[in-house]
DNA sequence: TCTGGGGTCCTAGGACCC
DNA sequence: TCTGGGGTCCTAGGACCC
């Protein structure tokens, strides 16, 4: 048996737990560079604020129903997560952590020793008691009914925040008020075929044959399918797989024109990307850049391009990445353009930096390349001072808009909650 | 003026091998 | 007139997730 724990409007309730004055009020969060809606809480809901709304787009609507609106801030949104995570490892024998707000917990053996309904509603007072928040919480025998589940408790508020799916007749039940759209892994386009096909509630997915579902889709949708049908595809994934690619991108603030700009955009980002490499301990052996234009720019064309490139042996060196991603840069680069946003990709990871030379090659590893790559970490994880390199720039006129951005209320000590008496 | 960032998995098709 | 069978690897593109 399954559970799928998920916060509330995890964004908005983060910046609300720390600022009880707005209690009442519509809140949301911008995504970066302060661009579009991606959170809100349940009063800027009622509003028909819609997810992705443009913000220069609806921002005198806001001003009009006096909408609190903050920029994304991840320092406190990622502590946060881990304190809800901790409560959750503590509860259940088993969990995986999904996304930043999402855990689905392994409940073998918890029925055992008390109603599943009971640990829900457990879950739901522990978090909001140590954090705050609020969860919602859906069980089921698999997956995929975990979290029908977990989306009925969120729908229908007389459930109480907790749903449970484990009674096969409640099953059907459900998914016979909910679209097919709802169902996890089933997106937009999926959920149109399947609705030309005459599927539209989840519980004709449930039941369909499984031979038509191969001839229109592939397994994945199939294994969505049987999962609603109470047979289990999905396995719990305690331990997170190593990373397949890191990639780090950003808009910036003010569109970019100048070569020396970007290459000090594309630099810092092959710097973050090679931390991140770093903190997987890994080693990659592929480097790509990408640079675009904005897609919505009228009467202006659209331009976008990605270049890689392979690495003679695995890398986790700043150096060889900055060095690699810089090159990929100057293959794509074009004058004349309002670029948007770049980023840098990884690729080809190795475990050890080491690899089979070719007999001709002359590419020895830097020496001592690990034991600085260390102290350069820990020196920028002090806390007390950073070292960069000279390509990142000292001005960074290109970085992101974050003017709505909230204390750091739980990561940095000068950012502490005063209370008054 | 202004529209996020970071991932995964699957499939089809081409290149290439014997 | 007729031109095999079986396989791997890589990449691009499409779908999904939060």
């Amino acid at each position: 048996m399954f559970a799928l724990a998920d916060v509330n409007s995890f964004y908005a309730s983060c910046e609300s737990v720390f600022r009880p004055d707005l209690q009442g009020r519509p809140v949301v969060v911008l995504s970066n560079n302060d661009g579009c809606v991606i959170a809100r809480n349940a009063e800027a809901k009622l509003l028909n604020i819609p997810m992705g709304a443009p913000y220069f787009k609806i921002r005198a609507q806001f001003e009009r129903d006096k909408v609190a609106v903050f920029s994304s801030n991840y320092a406190l949104y990622a502590d946060m997560s881990t304190r809800v995570m901790t409560i959750l490892e503590a509860m259940a024998p088993a969990v995986e952590i999904y996304s930043i707000d999402e855990a689905f917990l392994n409940l073998q053996g918890v029925s055992n020793c008390q109603d599943l309904e009971a640990f829900g509603h457990e879950v739901r007072a522990k978090v909001r008691q140590w954090t705050g928040l609020t969860v919602g919480v859906g069980i089921g025998p698999t997956k995929t009914l975990a979290k029908l589940a977990n989306y009925a408790a969120k729908k229908w508020s007389q459930t109480g925040g907790v749903v449970d799916l484990s009674l096969m007749a409640r099953q059907r039940k459900l998914m016979t008020l909910v679209d097919v759209a709802e169902v996890w892994g089933v997106g937009r386009r999926i959920a149109k075929k399947l609705n030309n096909l005459g599927i539209n509630k989840a519980l004709q997915l449930a039941d369909a044959p499984t031979a038509l579902i191969r001839k229109h889709f592939s397994v994945v949708l199939e294994r969505t399918a049987r999962e609603l049908r109470g047979e289990p595809c999905l396995e719990m994934e305690e331990f997170a797989p190593t990373k397949q690619q890191i990639i780090c991108s950003r808009s910036f603030g003010d569109r970019v024109s100048q070569y020396e700009l970007m290459r000090e955009a594309i630099c810092s980002h092959a710097v973050r990307a090679a931390e991140k490499l770093r903190a997987e301990h890994q080693y990659c052996r592929y480097v790509s850049a990408f640079v675009k234009t904005s897609p919505f720019a009228e009467n202006e064309s659209y331009y976008g391009n990605t270049a890689g490139t392979k690495i003679q042996i695995p890398t986790q060196d700043s150096r060889d990445i900055v060095a690699a991603a810089t090159t990929c840069l100057d293959a794509i680069w074009q004058d004349g353009h309002r670029f948007q946003k770049c980023g840098v990709m990884l690729g080809d990871f190795y475990s050890q930096g080491v690899a089979q030379l070719g007999l001709f090659d002359d590419y020895p590893p830097r020496p001592g390349s690990e034991r600085l790559m260390a102290v350069l970490d820990t020196i920028n994880h002090s806390g007390k001072g950073q070292v960069w390199f000279a390509g990142q720039g000292t001005q960074k006129s290109w970085e992101m808009k974050r003017q709505m951005l909230s204390p750091a209320y739980t990561t940095r000590f000068s950012d502490l909650l005063r209370v008054k008496l």
